[in-house]
RNA sequence: GCCCGGGUGGCGGAAUGGCAGACGCUGAGGACUUAAAAUCCUCCGGGGUUUUACCUCAUGGGGGUUCGAAUCCCCCCCCGGGCACCA
């Protein structure tokens, strides 16, 4: 049914006009005519300029994986309008597009279709591209990047060698996911079921340790999680909560338990943001992957038992979002340690609950004061101590270490995790939590046994890939000389052009001779080359700064032309990148920063996350099977229609159910709107625009006045500030739908007027439907594209509204309204509500309680 | 489990302490037409009544604050998203 009704009903207009009057919309004409003009003219280039304000909106760049569809569209679409208001603003607009054009999915196309990822990829970029200018997006396409190419993933390598000479970059041990069919490692996406080969369903996927290379982004993990500070207000607050929570600071204790019975056998040492709580531990818990457990073992009865736990243990794979829900298991290890504050002796057990990833790989459990460690003792039968109590009011029922009455013992929902009173702890009893931690941390580090340390959650961004798509990591290893980096001067250190792809053994450039063997930068002896590949969140980490010098080839940017365009002002993305890409392109800034390349701390000054675009439900993706083509869209509706929209059929900021009946409403308004122009547009052509003096004004003139800029400001408003363009085109719809109710205008009316009117509502559309303003603008007579034309300003008297309706309400319930001037006074407006027979009757007899008057707004009669 | 977002007519949504449902979609009826499409007009949350109008219920559920609550507070229910190596 819609699909006849989509189909038949907008081309239409199409087939039947030629250009001239009652032709009819035909975006499908228009849209080209108004982009080659706009091309020509070169309207959305721009240049670094300090004598002008400028504006750097961006919206976050694709994946070229396919064609463009809904999800991009709105994406872009929300930018463009931001662009095109800014330009119309008087803003020297930076607004750029390119391409993440590495990654995983080129390659595994590649070896489907046994093509290159390089093809795969750039035939993907050429859709897209024809799809995004399909759509009329006003893009500087100068400046557009590839990150693939050898001219943009250079300075990867650049930025890696300048890491690598800071510290900043280093090499260590790391787990991976391998299949043992494939002999290679897979990506996480590519487990599944559970732990199962994306290919060989029926082969559990092991962990193996290898060598890969890391950024040291844990170095600024106490600025990243400051300089959020400067961000809160400009960014949403959910991905300033979200990067918050990720890096994760928590501030605690690092203590040693010595073994009480194992002589010579080094300390256990725990992290603790609870170190007053060492009093109720009542066990040691150690990690699977803890390389004590197996010394510990030795010679233990229970040890054939403990190594098949053990086993198991290191086969599940642990993910953090199932550590708060997996059933709690371990074993004890037949060893003690000892308490170094209590001397008292505790248990070592293995517990999977306790990640070696965080801390220390090893926790003091305290069972009355931790949900974890309370099911754990409860399970496997330990005592629970209690050693805090809350604090109370009353401090008369304090026993004799000054602290009060407390149990002995935690049971069922016992578990007090707050701070409180310390109680049973020694010479701390009585204290306050605050002042136990800092007292007993201080005599930790005295007695060389602990100090107070903060931890993060943020680890080191391991960005070593073992695929052959990406940006070769430049270094060589050397017979003589080991780990050398590729100098500078052989930059970049390009990928070989025909790897052999075949998703299975090592990593493709290792198994490609000519690029891996190579020579010593430094002794000219033999040297195999780095067959890793770059993680693609390095090319998307720093691509915005490239927008501002796309084509350099002495550096990754003029610092010059970056100073001028940062920070961005407006970044516009999916909430799907709130955390990675956002993290390490903050990294990345701050690198680039004390590399004396930039000044500025923050590379987005504002960040906007639009919501995703849904069918059936379900976000649209390629794996659902449900996306929407944009361009088959704009083939049956034309660009501007599918720009309204997206914008009228949700705020920008939620989620959007695409409709296929819906879409038709947008259609018909800029129809609407089309034939509103069209039917003036001749005897228009030649009035002066400007000019009109509302006091001269017919009656019908003067409320078309009064509406255009009434709307006028609000729709000011919702760009400027509330970004609610779903209500923007509901006013500029309104508008629209009055000036046809006053259609015809009394004789008398003069020409400017009308002239005006129309030309209002065409710019204040222009931001959203470009073309068909364009269109608009030339048949109304302008000469001069729309492009040149800026933003108009409200008359403040016309938008003001001289007589309002007020609501009067009789103890809060509405019960008639009275019309009066604008800024009436309160006893007028109680004199006229009185003389409404309904309300007089209701108040009449009653005892005035009181009265509520808001100016404007209504009236509320408080009777008893 | 934790964190975040959300719940308003048949549907998308508007209203962020002051007239709930703007604007649009769908649907019904009508005009125009040989007919269809397009276009234009009217109606469209539930219940009631003395039906040009008014009353009443209604914003996931329950409680609270207030002259007044979709909006603020407390408790509960439901839905969506996120919880790092290959985008």
């Amino acid at each position: 049914m819609a699909e006849q009704n989509t189909s038949e009903n907008p081309q239409h207009g199409a087939q039947t006009g030629a250009t001239g009057t009652g032709s009819g919309y035909e975006p499908q004409k228009i849209e080209v005519k108004w982009q080659k003009r706009w091309a020509d003219a070169r309207v959305f280039e721009s240049e670094a300029d300090p004598s002008k304000p400028k504006y750097y909106v961006l919206e976050m760049l694709p994946y070229p994986s396919g064609t463009l569809h809904m999800g991009h569209m709105r994406n872009y679409t929300i930018g463009d309008v931001v662009a095109r208001v800014k330009r119309m603003r008087g803003f020297n607009v930076m607004h750029p597009m390119g391409w993440d054009a590495f990654g995983l999915p080129a390659e595994n196309a590649a070896i489907k279709n046994n093509t290159h990822p390089r093809e795969w990829t750039n035939k993907n970029i050429a859709e897209i591209k024809r799809g995004l200018r399909r759509f009329g997006f006003s893009y500087d396409w100068r400046r557009e990047i590839s990150t693939c190419e050898p001219e943009y993933y250079r300075w990867n390598q650049w930025f890696f060698l300048r890491m690598l000479e800071r510290g900043l970059a280093y090499r260590k041990k790391s787990r991976v996911n391998w299949c043992p069919k494939c002999c290679t490692v897979l990506a996480n996406e590519q487990v599944v079921n559970g732990g199962y080969c994306w290919r060989h369903e029926d082969t559990r996927v092991e962990s193996r340790e290898i060598k890969q290379w890391f950024l040291k982004t844990t170095a600024y993990a106490d600025q990243l999680l400051d300089d959020l500070k400067e961000l809160e207000g400009t960014w949403p607050e959910r991905v300033i909560v979200m990067q918050s929570n990720w890096i994760g600071k928590s501030q605690g204790a690092k203590v040693k338990f010595a073994m009480a019975d194992v002589t010579g056998a080094e300390a256990i040492e725990v992290f603790t943001t609870r170190i007053d709580t060492i009093y109720g531990a009542s066990a040691l818990i150690l990690a699977a992957g803890y390389p004590l457990v197996a010394k510990l073992l030795e010679g233990f009865a229970g040890k054939a038992e403990a190594e098949a736990s053990l086993a198991k243990m290191r086969q599940t794979s642990v993910k953090t979002e199932d550590l708060a829900t997996m059933e709690k298991e371990g074993f004890f290890t037949g060893r003690y340690a000892m308490n170094p504050f209590s001397g008292e002796k505790i248990p070592i057990w293995v517990g999977n609950f306790v990640l070696m990833e965080y801390g220390t790989g090893a926790i003091m459990a305290v069972p009355a004061h931790d949900e974890r460690d309370f099911e754990f003792c409860t399970k496997y039968g330990l005592p629970k101590p209690v050693v805090v109590v809350p604090q109370t009011q009353d401090s008369t029922s304090k026993n004799e270490g000054g602290a009060p009455a407390a149990p002995k013992t935690a049971e069922a929902d016992g578990v007090f995790t707050e701070f409180g009173v310390s109680v049973n702890s020694g010479p701390y009893s009585g204290m306050e939590s605050a002042t136990a931690i800092a007292k007993m941390a201080a005599f930790a580090e005295q007695k060389g046994f602990g100090r107070a340390e903060t931890i993060f959650r943020l680890k080191d961004w391991g960005i070593s890939r073992q695929r052959y798509w990406g940006t070769p990591i430049p270094v060589v290893y050397c017979e003589k000389d080991g780990m050398v980096a590729v100098p500078d001067k052989d930059l970049p250190v390009l990928l070989p052009p025909n790897p052999k792809l075949t998703g299975m053994g090592e990593s493709p450039l290792a198994s490609t001779p000519e690029f891996v063997n190579t020579t010593c930068p430094k002794c000219g002896g033999p040297a195999k080359r780095e067959a890793d590949t770059m993680d693609t969140f390095v090319d998307s980490s720093w691509y915005f700064y490239r927008y501002a010098d796309a084509h350099n080839d002495k550096a990754p940017y003029d610092s010059a032309k970056v100073a001028y365009w940062f920070p961005i002002d407006q970044y516009i993305g999916g909430i799907t990148h709130a955390i990675l890409h956002l993290l390490y392109s903050r990294f990345w800034c701050k690198v680039m920063r004390d590399l004396g390349l930039i000044t500025h701390n923050e590379p987005a000054a504002r960040l906007f996350t639009q919501g995703m675009v849904q069918k059936g439900g379900v976000t649209m993706s390629k794996s659902k099977g449900n996306l929407v083509g944009a361009e088959d869209m704009a083939q049956k509706y034309g660009a501007d229609t599918g720009r309204l929209y997206t914008l009228f059929a949700a705020p920008p900021e939620k989620d959007l159910e695409w409709s296929e009946e819906s879409i038709e409403g947008s259609w018909r308004f800029l129809n609407r709107v089309y034939r509103l122009v069209e039917r003036h547009a001749k005897a228009l052509r030649e009035v002066k625009s400007g000019g009109v003096d509302a006091a001269e004004a017919t009656a019908k003139e003067r409320t078309l006045l009064r509406k255009v800029h009434q709307t006028l400001r609000r729709v000011t408003i919702d760009f400027e500030t509330r970004w609610h363009f779903n209500s923007a085109i509901a006013l500029i719809m309104e508008l629209t739908n009055e000036i046809y109710a006053q259609e015809p205008l009394e004789e008398g009316a003069r020409p400017e007027v009308r002239k005006e009117v129309l030309e209002l509502l065409t710019l204040m559309l222009a931001p959203m439907t470009p073309h068909l303003s364009e269109e608009l603008w030339e048949m109304l007579g302008h000469t001069d594209g729309l492009w040149m034309a800026s933003w108009p300003a409200f008359d403040q008297d016309l938008a003001r509204d001289d007589e309002v309706e007020i609501p009067v309400q009789v103890n809060g319930r509405l019960r008639g309204r009275v019309k009066v001037a604008a800024g009436a006074g309160e006893e007028e407006v109680v004199k006229l509500a009185l003389a409404d027979t309904g309300i007089a009757a209701l108040v009449s007899g009653k005892r005035m309680v009181k009265r509520i008057f808001v100016p404007d707004r209504l009236l509320n009669f408080v009777v008893a």
